[in-house]
RNA sequence: GGGCGGUUAGCUCAGCUGGUUAGAGCACCUGCCUUACACGCAGGGAGUCACUGGUUCGAAUCCAGUAUCGCCCA
């Protein structure tokens, strides 16, 4: 391959799927048991089995993607563990809506009926978001794919439940949920979205028994007065002492309510007197419990008042409330109405207030599981990236309350409990019992609920590789390594997956947790489908390609925040990728066939190299340095801006404009072997290097750089480089640094005094470091080509032509001889420019060495630098003083 | 109410262990179709580093407080 029949821009369309269908034909995705390397596991965050591909699925697995893809080519067995999840609620309502789409509904063809309905559903469904994965490029082991539901993981299900249920770490029991009225089931505390919103706090009057007077109680749910069964007040408050014991009598259902003390009651909320509703406020609820008092339900499930609620029976509760304040207002029972901020919890999957609400529910008792996982944290063997999150973990962590595991729903892993018919005995097995075990009757029922979702996701780290079995793949790839999610979901999931981890297996189930950012629009706000400001992963893949997401996507994140995204971001992915093709096709196009990894792999233990394959070389290894640490620290934003500066300003900017006139030259056939080599090595440790970010671009152009057949070999399998540190010098980069400056000097008075792109002038340097006057010298060529130069005068006492612009920077003076072409009063302003800038900075250092304080107190080596600058910047600014008062004789 | 995070160029962000002429990309201005790339090249303009105080010889960087935005928990 030549390269000149290399198209000028990268188009990713068609190369992008063949690369992949290559991938997975040739199997190089899947994880070999067997293999004698070490170990590097992740599982995927399983998203729902019926989600659509997002950017927050395509930032989370593309930072996985560059992981496991970094350390399989860094000699690890790598296993990327893909599945999906079944997503209870979410996918139950889905389905239900296309039911009553039907004409139908659950209840009307059932429950048997209906969980087929939704399997049909879903096995069709699940497979498209993981389609979707592929086209990102995500290096996923398919053949090892999971489902939540899977027949395996839910024996895994059932074996946890009794475990937990035989350690009486589960239980059953009748206390208040989150109850979601839409959904018809309860909501663990983690699933329930509190948010604020302006509303009212009424003021109801009771009247005391037997008396003409009446306790005022503030409320921010007035229809909830029908469930009252006691006022309270605190105990220390001297205001209702005498109350404490005494009846009050309930507006409208004119129930006896006592009037007790507790010190939960706060004397400064409302008038210090609350009205209790034991079925309808957790904390009434407790109150309930110390003082025994009777729980009356006035809810049916769906939201609306039962017969507890006398007259106002059917109606809905907001409905109700209404009708309750008109009916108090009527009765002239209502004290006062007062503005209030009231938070109030919602449903996580359908934004429906939920509902305080008493039932039957089964529970995992969790301090006892959040010991080891506190300990994991504290101890420092289980890391968060960033390191703050850690925080936010323990705080759960130590202040965990139980968990609600039940769902009344049908889609699910349903609850492995039986009750005899007969006798009401209570059996917790895997397999249906044919009979009681107690009294041998055949009638058994199965518990109705359905487990919360996450009780089956917490035991995705090793039910997906068999556990309970000890399967082989069990034993080599788990614990996993580390875990990459967002910061949402890190009581939900994250912390029950330690916990989970530490109770069924005895192990971390990873080392590193890496929290990204979610990602928003360019106004800040969440990318939503409600809103529709979400963009699509695949439009963009479509038309910049998968490398210019994942690039653009990791490049624009910034760390530890949250990423803001517009359509013009992926621009930067898509302009880096295109300028990586063209500075390969250019290569390519030069190198011929004369490339082989032979003579690549030699260029390591070469002897003398000219000054610019010093420095690219050195530059290359400092960055492979850089970006090797930056990617064991997490921080990929950091590592993607490394490999981007080096690729595009070091090696397109400077080198291969550098080396352009050594592989041009026809006179010096070893030189220019050698420039092709120099230049075919770096360009390969760069596709090395950035396979992980990029993995189609750098295998397309990888394949064309050593001739390859698609068929032959991968750069997926290649090793990945390691830096030399023999090969990094800074006092040469330095020197190159210098050298790059009296470029940037040059440009600059071209461009300022209008010498025309095309028109090669004569510069006069005059040098005054010796070292850096041997190093221009023996390096004209640089100066002469990236300067456009016509003719060069270097020398120690060079003499400055007349008319000439000029220039200064540290230990050079720069003369270009314009004749008939200068313009003095631009030369003077320019000059001036300069000297104003350098004045002050001269002034600033000055002022730091008049400092006795800093002469004392500051390290040697800072004063010396102060010092030395001042030197500097002197020599400088009497330099264009001189050039300046030379000006006014022209 | 408690906790966490942010506030640096018009925009999005770097700047990790205090000493840098405070950087990058986009946008903007000037000039270039220079035989890899106009998705580009060369040059340029643009910032009292939110505010106040403190520590220090020295603060964008450390500490305290204030303001403001966001997230989480109650």
């Amino acid at each position: 391959m030549n390269g000149d029949n290399i198209a000028k821009q990268y188009n990713p369309f068609g190369i992008e799927e063949r690369i992949y269908q290559d991938w997975l034909t040739k199997g190089y995705f899947h994880a070999d048991n067997s293999s004698p390397k070490p170990t590097y596991s992740i599982v995927i965050p399983p998203p729902n089995a019926t989600d659509i591909l997002h950017l927050g699925h395509a930032l989370n697995n593309t930072l996985q993607d560059i992981m496991i893809r970094w350390r399989k080519m860094s000699g690890f067995e790598t296993c990327w563990l893909p599945g999906t999840d079944h997503a209870g609620i979410a996918t139950q309502v889905v389905v239900e809506k296309l039911l009553v789409k039907e004409g139908t509904s659950r209840r009307e063809i059932g429950r048997d009926e209906f969980v087929k309905r939704v399997w049909d559903y879903v096995t069709v469904k699940k497979e498209r978001i993981l389609k979707q994965l592929e086209k990102i490029g995500c290096a996923c082991d398919w053949e090892r794919a999971r489902f939540t539901l899977d027949e395996q993981l839910s024996d895994a299900v059932k074996e946890v439940f009794i475990h937990l249920y035989e350690k009486k770490l589960i239980y059953k029991g009748k206390y208040i949920v989150n109850w979601c009225p839409r959904c018809l089931t309860s909501l663990s505390d983690d699933e329930v979205e509190h948010r604020s919103s302006k509303s009212k706090l009424w003021y109801i009057k009771y009247k005391l028994k037997g008396q003409d007077q009446f306790l005022i109680c503030a409320t921010t749910r007035p229809e909830t007065m029908l469930g009252d069964t006691a006022l309270a007040v605190n105990p220390k408050d001297e205001r209702y002492q005498k109350y404490i014991g005494k009846t009050a009598i309930l507006p409208i259902l004119d129930r006896e309510l006592i009037i007790i003390a507790d010190d939960y009651v706060d004397p400064e909320f409302g008038t210090g007197v609350v009205k209790i509703t034991p079925a309808h406020d957790p904390n009434d609820f407790d109150m309930s419990q110390r003082h025994d008092l009777e729980k009356i339900n006035i809810l049916n499930p769906d939201g609306t008042l039962n017969e507890n609620a006398g007259k106002f029976k059917g109606l809905d509760r907001f409905v109700a409330r209404k009708a309750v304040l008109e009916e108090l207002e009527k009765k002239g029972l209502l004290e006062k109405i007062e503005d209030y901020e009231l938070v109030a919890g919602a449903c996580y999957r359908c934004n429906t207030i939920v509902e305080p609400y008493l039932s039957e529910q089964w529970f995992v008792r969790m301090k006892p599981l959040a010991k080891p996982a506190i300990e994991a944290v504290k101890s420092g063997k289980l890391s968060f990236h960033p390191d703050h999150w850690s925080k936010t973990y323990l705080y759960w962590m130590e202040n965990i309350r139980d968990w609600c595991i039940s769902r009344q729903l049908w889609w699910g892993h349903r609850i492995p409990v039986y009750y005899c018919q007969e006798c009401n005995h209570e059996m917790v097995v895997k397999d249906a019992p044919t009979s009681c075990t107690k009294c041998g009757a055949t009638e058994i029922r199965q518990e109705e609920d359905v487990l919360d979702t996450w009780f089956s996701s917490w035991l995705w780290p090793f039910s997906t590789f068999g556990w309970p079995a000890q399967t082989e793949e069990l034993k080599r790839f788990y614990p996993t390594r580390s875990l990459f999610t967002a910061s949402e979901i890190i009581f939900l999931w994250v912390a029950r997956m330690v916990m989970a981890g530490y109770e069924f297996t005895g192990k971390l189930v990873f080392e590193d947790v890496y929290i990204h950012g979610t990602v928003r629009d360019s106004q800040g706000r969440k990318m939503s489908k409600s809103l529709g400001n979400g963009i699509d992963p695949l439009e963009i893949i479509a038309k910049y390609g998968a490398d210019s997401l994942r690039l653009s996507l990791i490049l624009s994140t910034p760390e530890g925040q949250d990423p803001t995204i517009s359509m013009n971001t992926f621009e930067l992915g898509r302009n880096f990728c295109n300028k990586l093709w063209n500075a390969s096709r250019f290569i390519l196009m030069n190198l011929g066939d004369d490339i082989s990894e032979r003579n690549l792999a030699a260029i390591e233990h070469e002897g003398e190299l000219p000054l610019m394959d010093r420095w690219i070389l050195s530059r290359l290894h400092e960055t492979i340095k850089t970006y090797t640490e930056q990617l064991h620290g997490f921080r990929f934003t950091a590592a993607a801006k490394t490999l981007y500066d080096f690729t595009w300003h070091d090696y397109c900017d400077w080198y291969i404009e550098l080396v352009k006139t050594r592989l041009y030259n026809e006179g010096d056939p070893v030189d220019k072997a050698l420039a092709k080599n120099v230049t075919g090595y770096v360009l390969n440790n760069i596709l090395l290097l950035l396979h992980p970010f990029a993995p189609f671009i750098t295998e397309e152009i990888w394949h064309l750089l050593h001739h390859l057949d698609p068929n032959d070999r991968t750069i997926m399998l290649e090793k990945f480089p390691d830096y030399n540190d023999k090969l990094i010098d800074l006092e040469l980069e330095e020197m190159m640094e210098k050298l790059q400056r009296v470029v940037y000097a040059i440009r600059n008075i071209r461009a300022e005094m209008n010498v025309p792109p095309s028109k090669r002038a004569e510069v006069h340097l005059k040098i005054s470091d010796p070292k850096l006057l041997e190093t221009m010298q023996n390096n004209e060529g640089y100066l002469i080509n990236l300067g456009k130069i016509e003719k060069l005068v270097l020398g120690a006492d060079t003499k400055k032509p007349p008319l000439s612009a000029s220039g200064v920077i540290p230990s050079v003076e720069i003369f270009i001889p314009l004749a008939g072409l200068i313009d003095i009063d631009l030369e003077r302003q320019r000059l001036n420019k300069e000297l104003e800038n350098l004045t002050s900075l001269l002034e600033k250092t000055r002022k730091k060495l008049a400092n006795h304080e800093f002469i004392n107190n500051a390290p040697r080596e800072v004063v010396d630098q102060q010092e030395a600058k001042k030197h500097e910047y002197e020599g400088m600014v009497e330099k264009i003083n001189v050039n300046l008062e030379q000006l006014m004789g022209w």
